[in-house]
DNA sequence: AGGCCGACTGGAACGCTGTTCCAGAAGGCT
DNA sequence: AGCCTTCTGGAACAGCGTTCCAGTCGGCCT
């Protein structure tokens, strides 16, 4: 056995990058934001924190590859046969949907420095473009459009992604709501009178649809001005 | 003189709320982000860490008073006389500016938890949520109008700032847009054909005329939904 | 076979953080 | 005068990201 290249194997299973990023991922998911620590990922990996030094840079490159693998899956979908509206939808929603799954990701994505080609968040603005230019927005407005889109993916999953978290914290969502709906209704009427009236939909309000409808809106927007260059004088 | 009520003044200036919180937002903003320790903080306020300790319960409360000292301004001006788009955009410039002016804030405010009534965000969703209802929104689509609004607009300034940041770093901001627009040209023309295409425009782009596009955008989608259900075929 | 050398490991140590603790100073009240 | 609450600020603690380095291991060269 061991032909010729028997397998290398000074343990059981050497460090590698992707070994490391999965468990970080895990770590991230199950502990939170907070709880990815190089000395927690360390003893999750049974080695020692410098080992972890040789395969990543630092921390910020670590949860830049952790963005990266948790968003990637997003990216794999295809969008031949589809309408560029229901690809931007489907796109859109895979990028919601990997946000609320892995909450950390909104938080994270807007405290990391950016690297000016490096940006996780590249590819998925590239997925958009293209979808901006089916849709035949003229190209001085195509930048635009792109970017008002990641923009208000990007902001309502991070928005998102901190109620989750704060849900989170007490046992129950439907609780939490039940708490803040309860807390809007209680405000001073004079300072707060729209909070107080739309409490009563914040209660079954469904956060997908809620953003499913910000993107149509936004759709509707750049459809209805590629008509004649801009809206009602 | 010192009449009845002599000033307390144990030393020069007594230590208070308000001195610590303005001491805050001058370090956030000269040193950024992670400049503000409570060791620095106690030094500029010639003091220890455990006095600050007394008027602020942790760094998060004086998180959040920093954020809403640099965000009340904003909320000080008057509707009067504007249509319902005219103050939506005048507020959404006036925190898109104080972010950009204060680009610690865009990142802190998706790193913060959410305590149910008490961000600090509530105050901009209930004038922007006036300004949706006088728009005559359906009553069952104001929530999901104004939230998809502040959503945006906390997005785009997030984003914003993150780059702000990130010019910073960089001595020259015109410099850095044309490193990435460099690094954009760069790309791989399979993979990133439109991220290529407009890397022209992100040369001479101009962030808030940018931004104020996308509240356009929506308030068209806002407004196009209303009239008859969809726009001009 | 023997020796060497780069790849890789993991524990100790450094400087920093937020937070807690507590001895004590400072003024108002009885 | 004495107390008592309010407020101060330095010391101490646990934990963080990161660096350092003595050591181990596998494969290659002679």
């Amino acid at each position: 056995m061991a032909s010729r290249k028997s397998r290398p194997e000074r343990r059981q299973e050497p460090l590698s990058r992707k070994r490391i990023v999965t468990a970080a991922v895990e770590l991230l998911d199950t502990v939170g934001e907070g709880g990815l620590t190089f000395r927690a990922l360390a003893e999750r990996l049974a080695t020692g924190p410098g080992a972890i030094y040789w395969h990543v840079t630092g921390k910020t490159e670590l949860l830049l590859a952790a963005i990266d693998a948790v968003i990637a899956p997003t990216l794999a979908g295809d969008d031949t046969g589809k309408t560029p509206q229901e690809a931007i939808r489907a796109l859109a929603l895979g990028v919601f949907d990997a946000i609320d799954a892995h909450p950390w990701v909104g938080a994270t994505l807007a405290r990391l420095p950016r690297t000016p080609g490096k940006s996780p968040m590249l590819r998925v603005f590239e997925r958009i473009g293209r979808q901006v230019q089916a849709l035949r927005v003229p190209e001085a407005a195509q930048f635009t459009a792109a970017s008002a889109l990641l923009s208000y993916i990007l902001g309502v999953a991070g928005q998102n992604a901190a109620n989750t978290l704060a849900a989170r914290a007490n046992t129950d969502r439907a609780a939490f709501l039940d708490a803040v709906a309860a807390a809007w209704r209680e405000l001073d009427p004079d300072q707060y009178p729209f909070t107080r009236d739309v409490a009563g939909q914040l209660r079954e309000h469904d956060d997908r649809a809620e953003f499913l409808a910000g993107i149509d809106l936004i759709l509707a927007g750049i459809t209805a001005g590629r008509a004649d260059g801009r809206t009602r004088p």
